[in-house]
DNA sequence: ATACTTATTATAATAATTCTAAACTATTGA
DNA sequence: TCAATAGTTTAGAATTATTATAATAAGTAT
């Protein structure tokens, strides 16, 4: 069986050419039981460790941003040094682990529901997003 | 009547040296009535504008990291191309304008309360942030 | 004042990301 | 099928935000 054609039509379907360097990139993000979180340069190591031919850096962002547009990737605001992305992209809101780095999807049994009275005149709320930074319990308080 | 005195004292209290840098900066930061936004950038433009004096731009990074650690100023994730700061730091969040990259102070009767239930052993949390982007009310969808 | 410590500065270094322009590849339609 | 075209990839340069360095300057305590 052929798993790229799966993605070769969803590409298509999105008016992306299907071409190897996207296809190898949705095998990597989207064929995977978990949602996967993930920056540009987690994603381009696994891409050398995985695959003999190389993509270049700057397809590697071309690409994600491209699935970012097309809605099959959230971006999600850290501390400014790193971009993260998600493959999750239904509304959900994330715990981050200051001590690895890691985000972490945050169940519905995790938080209540967030509702925003929007008193702003002419606009209209694009996203509500709630980071919950976490760290270990010691006493190690920087 | 002189303004300095109040931020000297503390500075001083706060194990900072009261140099005539940080005493600037606290008064551009601090000498007003409404909660302030800003990036470095903003606040480097505020100053060369403001001031005849020129302060370098590792010195105002210094600065605001040092007034951050000791609690003056609060950062916020946004779009990880900048950090925004915020001198008002007490528990609260923000709306974030999309069209400005203007952040908006969210009031207590704008959003309910945000309640985590944290299931992560061994992890404390640290903050709980949320971010509602908005944008324009037109059709202008990208 | 003197010695000591800490801060400031210009500049270089780093890191993430975007830009550029040439080479390449998928698609279209004759 | 094959050339024309439109969209992609690529290496490398450019940009931007931020941090590091190491010399100079300025507070502070004695």
């Amino acid at each position: 069986m052929n798993f790229n054609t799966e993605f070769v039509n969803k590409l298509r379907i999105s008016g992306l050419r299907p071409t190897k360097q996207r296809i190898k990139i949705c095998e990597i993000l989207f064929n995977r039981e978990k949602t996967f979180h993930f920056t540009i340069n987690d994603l381009s190591k696994m891409i050398s460790e995985k695959l003999n031919e190389k993509i270049s850096l700057a397809t590697i962002y071309n690409t994600i941003h491209a699935f970012k547009k097309k809605g099959y990737l959230k971006e999600i605001s850290i501390n400014s040094d790193k971009s993260y992305f998600d493959t999750n992209t239904s509304i959900h809101h994330h715990f981050y682990d200051e001590d690895t780095n890691q985000l972490i999807d945050c169940n519905e049994d995790d938080i209540n529901e967030v509702k925003i009275n929007n008193n702003l005149t002419g606009k209209k709320i694009n996203s509500v997003e709630v980071l919950i930074k976490v760290a270990s319990d010691n006493q190690n308080q920087n």
